[in-house]
DNA sequence: TAATATTTTGACCAACTGGTAAAAGTAAGG
DNA sequence: CCTTACTTTTACCAGTTGGTCAAAATATTA
């Protein structure tokens, strides 16, 4: 059951996950329809589901290859390492994808709000259990003086609602402080903060 | 014009709001149905109908009411109170209303990371005032010494961030620290994270 | 070039969508 | 009790939805 991708299968497959990124991430899944995605990657809706089962396929290959770029840099956090750098070396990653990759973003923070009908078992799974090493690493630095004592669990929330705000809500930040790029700044603030909590 | 409500209108009305609240908040705009809303309600279509000139309508009364609500503690915060006490007042206030009515800020997300089509007026307008309104404020505080000088944009944003993010990712947190009251704890950490950032 | 395998399309469908019209049912006032 | 105003329902509609199917077009291989 190998893959055999020709160039026409890798380039029409890419395109349709473009578009599909594109329309899901801004209307959500029940929001979007195959011909919006059609469109968008200018293929007919039957060539798409040519290429994908469903509708829902498109959306379950999105967020599976979401959930590996995401938890990659997390699993990359060295104990061993200097905890506040390591810990803004992550943080400023996060800020960074969101400023590269706002859909990404709003595709997931879509499928959260919504109840994460389709990931949970991810999120109880494979999260949970990243998580819960990170949270051994920093009570570790904690206990070892390394860093003040703080709830790593909030810690680590605190990281992605503040990195993820400036692409799910980019129209507020928008609206609020006119268009242009607020990363530089927004960068700037979240380092701040994170050497104030950290800092012993 | 004025509304002349009867029980019975006051009765349905907020019928359909509250399930309309419930399913918006689930599925967004685009997402929802009025047949799930009639249901929801325990009304039928037309009835909704009857009350409301479409499904625009629901969504729209509920986004407004919102913003209300929403935007009144911003404008309670005092420039003569203590600047530390009045902006952790205004965060746990928020970080309570997540808690409270999770529903109210995932309709809101909702809308947001859509971008926003319905309210963007809003945010470039009344929001963006009162926001530039607490950003004086909270300058005025720093230029007094009385708290440590910070980028007031991306601390409210932070604010915001942070305390929404225990609604709208509900399900994450719950699926990483497992089912329970966690807000209590979240809160000792946000006032941590203020207190650390703001004192000089 | 001929045979084969892959890709694309047009026509179509059943289920669902927001919304309408008119009639039936119910409450309130005289 | 009867008229009027309000409320609710039944039946319906046109447009959209995800998805199917067979045929046509194209690419690949022998």
């Amino acid at each position: 059951m190998s893959k055999f991708e020709t160039r026409i299968q890798k380039k029409n497959h890419s395109a349709i996950m473009l578009a599909g990124l594109k329309i899901f991430s801004q209307f959500g899944f029940r929001g979007s329809t195959l011909d919006q995605i059609a469109t968008e990657s200018g293929m007919s809706k039957p060539n798409i589901l040519y290429y994908f089962q469903s509708k829902d396929a498109i959306y379950e290959a999105l967020l599976a290859q979401l959930l590996t770029d995401w938890l990659k840099p997390v699993r990359d956090i060295n104990p061993d390492g200097d905890p506040i750098e390591e810990l803004l070396t992550y943080a400023k990653h996060k800020i960074m994808m969101s400023h590269l990759y706002p859909r990404e973003s709003r595709l997931y923070a879509n499928e959260i709000i919504q109840g994460a009908p389709r990931i949970g078992g991810v999120l109880k799974g494979e999260l949970r259990e990243v998580v819960a090493t990170l949270v051994e690493i920093i009570n570790a630095w904690s206990d070892a003086g390394l860093i003040r004592a703080v709830n790593a669990h909030h810690l680590i929330f605190s990281i992605w609602a503040t990195t993820q705000h400036y692409a799910d809500f980019d129209v507020q930040v928008q609206a609020v402080l006119g268009k242009g790029d607020h990363f530089p700044d927004a960068e700037q603030y979240l380092e701040d903060m994170l050497r104030r909590i950290l800092t012993v």
